[in-house]
DNA sequence: ACCTGAACACCGTTCAAGT
DNA sequence: ACCTGAACACCGTTCAAGT
């Protein structure tokens, strides 16, 4: 088969796949084109190259959070663009470093970082500190994401004598911890360690 | 030449040269070879992989660490071993990656997180809460660490009219500015704002 | 326009051959 | 024991060939 009456493959499904793949572990254009049931070269019909996807796939994201943050402001507006991060970057830790590492600068990520600033600055935020503060948000943010790929301790790997403490909190966990939910819960707690100190402005 | 006299590489050699080039992007073997001046294939005689390479960075910072700790505890040892971790993590960002996916867990490994947990436990951190914990400063510092590999936003890409707030805090954006200094000093904003409400046991 | 197969440069790793 | 060269499997990317 060379080219088919109607197209296999398309940006959206692409994405789709990705979105499939990258949950857990690696993620290789050879798992994507199988997933797809296609060859490995007729994805570069579709995108640039596997960085390309990544940045697709936020920009996707960057695009839906624009509608569903509506005009809520200020420390709540906050919480919903990390919150929201937090999520996109957990569904895809695999891509994380690619997301890190890559200079894709867009209109979308330049509309993100422009709507952090500036509600950071109606939250009370000097200019002088929205850019660090940011840096900081985005290293929390993609940090605890791309930790979810660590290999948890196991019991079985530490003895009560030579380590008690680390003995008694594991003994602790519960079967199932699910730790993309620990994430949330944390970031909260970070947010507010980093905006202590400051208030409100009256206007924008 | 095959065998030489004396030996070239060492274990020691190679993770010098390791250092000095991990600083700053990307690491290769092929890389590592070169700076050593040998073949990428002699490598192999003195580590048994890239990863085993990260491993022994790793353990050989703790090792470090725990001389300089002394017998310092507390708000105060938790403070020197993250900021030791960040400084650590902060030479080879290139290589958090590896730090992170990886499951080396060495007895140094686990002489650090049951220092960690002990250390935590003093500050009257309860037990449940030991390991989300742990892994909240590790993915803050891992992530903080990276991050130093992401490229900087640049005034020239961001418009007045379309991005004011962002070009103001361009604007008060210092010629150099020395990230791995501003990654030190938000580490204990964050420690401070992950602790609140904790006090001191009185005994371990 | 879109899928394929073959080729490319690069990566980490293995191993027989040499001293 | 330790350095080398050649080979291996895998990776992302390119491109001429086919419809």
């Amino acid at each position: 088969m060379a080219r088919p009456h109607t197209p296999i493959l398309s940006e959206a499904r692409i994405l789709e796949a990705v979105r499939r793949l990258a949950v857990d572990g690696d993620f290789t254009l050879a798992q994507l084109a199988r997933e797809l049931d296609v060859r490995v070269s007729s994805i570069y019909h579709h995108v640039a190259s596997k960085g390309a996807i990544v940045h697709l796939l936020r920009r996707d994201w960057i695009l839906r959070l624009r509608t569903e943050l509506g005009d809520s402001a200020g420390r709540e507006r906050l919480s919903r663009i990390v919150h929201s991060y937090a999520e996109f970057a957990g569904e895809i830790p695999a891509l994380v470093p690619i997301l890190i590492t890559e200079p894709f600068q867009d209109d979308e990520l330049r509309w993100l970082y422009e709507d952090l600033a500036q509600t950071l600055h109606d939250i009370g935020v000097p200019d002088t500190r929205l850019l660090p503060l940011i840096g900081t948000i985005d290293a929390i943010v993609l940090g605890a994401a791309f930790d979810l790929l660590a290999p948890p301790f196991h019991a079985s790997e530490v003895s009560p004598e030579t380590h008690p403490r680390l003995t008694a909190a594991l003994a602790t966990l519960p079967e199932d911890v699910d730790r993309r939910e620990h994430l949330h819960s944390t970031l909260d707690d970070l947010l507010a360690g980093l905006l202590r100190g400051y208030s409100a402005h009256t206007s924008s």
